[in-house]
DNA sequence: TACTGGAGTGCAAACGTTTGCATGAGAGCG
DNA sequence: CGCTCTCATGCAAACGTTTGCACTCCAGTA
């Protein structure tokens, strides 16, 4: 049906050997000058595509690599994924996608059809995944804010991004700071949740929380404005993320609530979307493109020189000011 | 290295046939139960894991399915890959992604290492990519509100969809009505222009454009803003999609102009952070799950059968009635 | 008893590459 | 001329599956 190799040989006058050579690159230098032009002119005009399959079989390697996302819900998530294709698009490798929310079961089929694994936030964190990819030594850069330390890793260091986001909330004049946060998170060693109850406590003050069933803004804005109404107005609320602080504004806004003179309001991880609402949200950015980049980079530093020792990054995200928190 | 059917073969006392009739799935029926139990547990002791390159080698298919997105910057993009996936995960298919946005060129090597394309938005309509899918006889589905009619497609009718909008924005008073789009789109036989015009020319008003150079919401917000410096406020615009409506509430909002009183704004799209602006937005809602469902069935029918002819389908969008146009 | 048929299994040939090793032809040198 | 060395190429064996065909039993039937 497709065109292969031993045609374009027989077409040439060479063996497969030589066409291969030449096509797949690997050993074109050692084929004249002539003979690599007529067979770069042959498969072209038979319009060959190698059998890729057949090509992986041979060299172990399929120039894949696989993107596991915890979620996909929002444009932060959109954007790792448009970033990560992006870089590893540059280094000639394709991306296949698998979000972790919806699987049916822990055992994945197609380990086999990757050379690596790139991991965002918790995708890779439950024991017996962890386990299976130990043992398959499948190369694996885990990445995010919520990492795992015994793999490749490049994390987000969200407890300093809390502390100061607290930070900032206690210079602009609050006491009562809440933490928005929603049930899941609330103890899965969330370091924004540690960030948070540490400076709180070196400024001598209670932490209180403010916990949704999920991440949903949808949630967030109902319990935000449930707690209100039991313990009234705190003087700060800092968030899980954007997608709930957008959530708390929301009910903040539904309670009639003026921001920032009311509530000074922080959220954390820095989408566009915040920054459009009628009063901007003060933010915590994450540095995605940092991150993205170093862990391909990572990864393809393993697969290169699978032997090399464990690597690491902690990158400091950003304290992004705007009219939430910014009080006349 | 790996485990091969030849070592389950060796261990239970069979031929590697045998093993591979009972683990593939495809010839089990013609095995003896008892055959069939000490194969699986064989291949459970070993850790068999089937090398899929080789399976891809001889059966042709590799179980991988490629989406193409024209962009992947905003949250709607993220919802049809997280929708895609999901219906393809069912399916028993992994997900290439491929975002046609940052291209370094229109060749792409890894054609072979997919059964089937689904292609979002504007993704496959450059001539010589779909030249070279026609030669390839690569199995495509086209999706989403721009679609290509020579393959297998499901559209969402957005010609109606912006009838509505106008519609619409006429029952609530307005006569002067402009058309918020990117440089791009105005040309490119784009359906919601089509449609603003139609209903403007059928209700006897004259159709006016704001152009902004790219899809970005700050891009939008000025443009608005210029525009309406310079030609005065419209009683209504219609946007080219949500972001763009998002931009240009900002820009109104900069301008002090108030919603919906002194301007009517529609979105198009139906992301979920129109819904969560002091003013919501009301927008034209696109049938996403519904219409990558009927894509991924669509990819499935054609590859079970080749033969049949073009599949076809559109969908229509929905009018969501919020605030911004909500005049007291 | 001889014949038919089906159930269970094995043999061996693909599938399209890559790659270690061998080969042959010249070239350069003494 | 004979030797060695390099350069360009070919040969053939992998890589791990799947699958058409053939074979062997054994039970059922005439």
């Amino acid at each position: 049906m497709s065109v292969t190799i031993k045609q374009i040989a027989q077409r040439v006058g060479v063996s497969p050997a030589t066409v291969s050579r030449v096509l797949s690159g690997r050993g074109a230098h050692l084929i004249s000058e002539s003979t690599r032009q007529r067979v770069w002119q042959a498969a072209e005009e038979l319009g060959y595509q190698p059998n890729l399959a057949a090509r992986s079989l041979v060299t172990g390697r399929t120039g894949v690599v696989a993107l596991w996302m915890s979620q996909l819900y929002t444009s932060f998530h959109a954007r790792v994924v448009q970033l990560v294709e992006e870089h590893l698009h540059q280094q000639g490798y394709d991306t296949l996608i698998r979000c972790i929310s919806h699987l049916s079961g822990t055992a994945w089929h197609g380990m086999g059809r990757v050379d690596g694994i790139l991991a965002h936030e918790g995708a890779v964190h439950l024991p017996k995944v962890w386990r299976t990819l130990q043992r398959r030594r499948v190369p694996l850069v885990s990445m995010g804010a919520y990492v795992l330390t015994e793999t490749d890793h490049v994390g987000i260091d969200l407890f300093h991004g809390a502390v100061q986001a607290v930070q900032h909330l206690l210079e602009v004049g609050c006491r009562r700071i809440a933490y928005l946060v929603n049930a899941e998170s609330r103890y899965a060693g969330d370091a924004r949740r540690d960030g948070y109850d540490h400076a709180m406590r070196a400024a001598g003050l209670a932490p209180e929380c403010i916990i949704a069933p999920d991440q949903s803004r949808a949630e967030a804005s109902l319990a935000v404005r449930r707690y209100v109404q039991e313990f009234g107005l705190p003087h700060g609320i800092f968030c899980h993320n954007d997608e709930m602080a957008i959530g708390a504004y929301h009910g903040l806004r539904l309670l009639g609530v003026h921001l920032p003179d009311e509530v000074a309001l922080v959220g954390c991880d820095g989408i566009e979307d915040t920054e459009y609402l009628d009063v901007p949200l003060t933010t915590i950015r994450q540095p995605l493109e940092e991150m993205c980049q170093l862990a391909v980079q990572f990864l393809q530093k393993r697969l290169a020189e699978p032997q090399i020792e464990r690597q690491s990054a902690w990158l400091r995200p950003k304290l992004v000011v705007r009219a939430s928190t910014q009080r006349r």
